[in-house]
DNA sequence: TTAATTAATTACTTTTCGTAAGTAAGTATA
DNA sequence: TATACTTACTTACGAAAAGTAATTAATTAA
């Protein structure tokens, strides 16, 4: 099969941003406010040293915002950038999908 | 952080769902209408190996239709199922957001 | 008999992930 | 002064997943 790839670079970009794990749900948090480490750490379940990975990464893509607060102890928000709160039409999607079509018995179990 | 997790389990799953590599190209791809093995292979760049690894996957979630047809050489038909198809909404949102916020700089090379 | 085609699978290497422990900076407590 | 505490990371390392390439099975044509 010769066939060319028709995919347009900047949607096939945009996928593989939401499909590194974790990456999604990170953004899917921080839609609920700016929050620190350790929350997003213990809200989606992620280990720190991914989320450290997945922030730098989010940050360098500008869809995530960090800032530090010097008190004691140290304080460091995350939030997202407009285009980050850009996709939250995708995530309400996600949502509804998920509702419509996945049931509790193949939910993710915890 | 003592935090429990407030995530939808449904959500959760959905969201594994898409942020496994290639999972959400393969739906994409698919929703041109039903192609075979080697034109969804040659279209998104995925390896065969992985290829078969994520339509099975994703016919074990229900979202992917395998028809055979006898013929020769052997043609196998992969389809979306109505859950499959359900997605195309998100991925019109993915489209957009790629096209309003990634700039061909950034964008997949190919 | 050899080759061709499609849809996989196997073997092997590289990359990424997950867990746990360690580090740095800045207090607070004994 | 020494030790402990807190947050936000980083490092080390074994396990799992991904990437590449070669191989297989089924069928048929040259």
């Amino acid at each position: 099969m010769t066939n060319q790839s028709q995919l347009c670079p900047k949607f096939e970009k945009a996928m593989s941003i939401l499909s590194k794990r974790w990456t999604g749900l990170v953004v899917y948090q921080l839609l609920r406010g700016s929050q620190r480490f350790c929350e997003i750490e213990a809200s989606i379940g992620i280990s720190g040293r991914l989320l450290s990975d997945r922030l730098k990464h989010l940050e360098n893509e500008g869809m995530v915002k960090r800032d530090v607060y010097p008190e004691t102890p140290i304080r460091i928000e995350y939030s997202l950038t407009e285009k980050g709160r850009a996709l939250e039409p995708l995530m309400n999607e996600l949502e509804q999908w998920s509702k419509t079509w996945i049931d509790e018995k193949e939910a993710v179990q915890r």
